[in-house]
DNA sequence: AATTTTCCCAACCGCCAGGGG
DNA sequence: GCCCCTGGCGGTTGGGAAAAT
């Protein structure tokens, strides 16, 4: 049994109160991030390490953006969420400004019921049919290995380059997802922002563009 | 106006990978 | 090669806000 990343007894849990933004902000701005763990006793916080990572990460960095997703950041996080799964860093790391929490949020309580008001499966973005999810988690969350554990860092041949704003988000391989085992037709999906969508209207035998109409 | 239900999101939890000793 | 520690990730939950009754 692994012991837990803090001491839970004498932290404290739940909302962060101003005060402790601002100490936590005081201090990675003199120190920098890095070293959680030794951060909230060194920053006068009664918060675990990792809360304070993520609260700073989430909420407190200069560079988040808050508000309203736009509508090419959704229509990318459903591309690139067809292509990539929950890998919800990965995606975040293609929207400037935004977190994975941020984008797993959204995802789960917009965008999911969108694709599912609009027939499409969330879970593996087809018209009409439930697809099992034999992989389980991994199925949708990244490239499992051999011996079942997660295998991301490999995922560096995606090569995405993606920037919101320049309507261009392409996948530099080879565009598409090999068939798997159940025999499904690759997505070949072409990240590309902003299609027409007068042109996407004649396109509606392709279940993916249907998602950006 | 009061109560209940639904929705949303910040925060937590557990697991995993990688690095260092 | 093994163990421990830390950072990072995705799934889940709890509580407040908003909407519905």
């Amino acid at each position: 049994m692994r012991s837990p990343c803090c001491d839970k007894q004498g932290t404290n849990r739940g909302a962060w109160s101003k005060e402790e933004d601002q100490k936590l902000i005081d201090y990675v701005r003199v120190h920098g991030e890095g070293c959680w763990r030794a951060l909230p006793k060194a920053a006068g916080l009664l918060r675990c390490g990792k809360s304070c990572r993520l609260r700073w990460i989430n909420y407190l960095r200069p560079d988040v953006k808050r508000g309203n997703f736009q509508e090419d950041e959704a229509d990318l996080i459903v591309k690139l969420h067809a292509l990539l799964g929950n890998r919800w860093s990965l995606i975040a790391g293609r929207l400037p400004g935004r977190t994975d929490n941020e984008v797993k949020n959204y995802w789960n309580s917009h965008l999911r019921k969108k694709l599912t008001g609009m027939g499409i499966d969330p879970d593996n973005h087809r018209v009409g049919r439930k697809v099992p999810l034999h992989q389980s988690r991994s199925s949708n969350s990244g490239t499992p290995s051999s011996d079942g554990t997660r295998n991301y860092k490999n995922m560096s041949f995606w090569n995405l380059n993606s920037k919101v704003g320049d309507n261009r988000v392409r996948c530099a391989g080879s565009g598409s997802l090999e068939e798997n085992s159940s025999g499904l037709p690759d997505l070949n999906l072409d990240l590309t922002i902003c299609i027409p969508s007068s042109v996407v209207e004649k396109n509606t035998a392709n279940p993916t563009l249907l998602l950006f109409r």
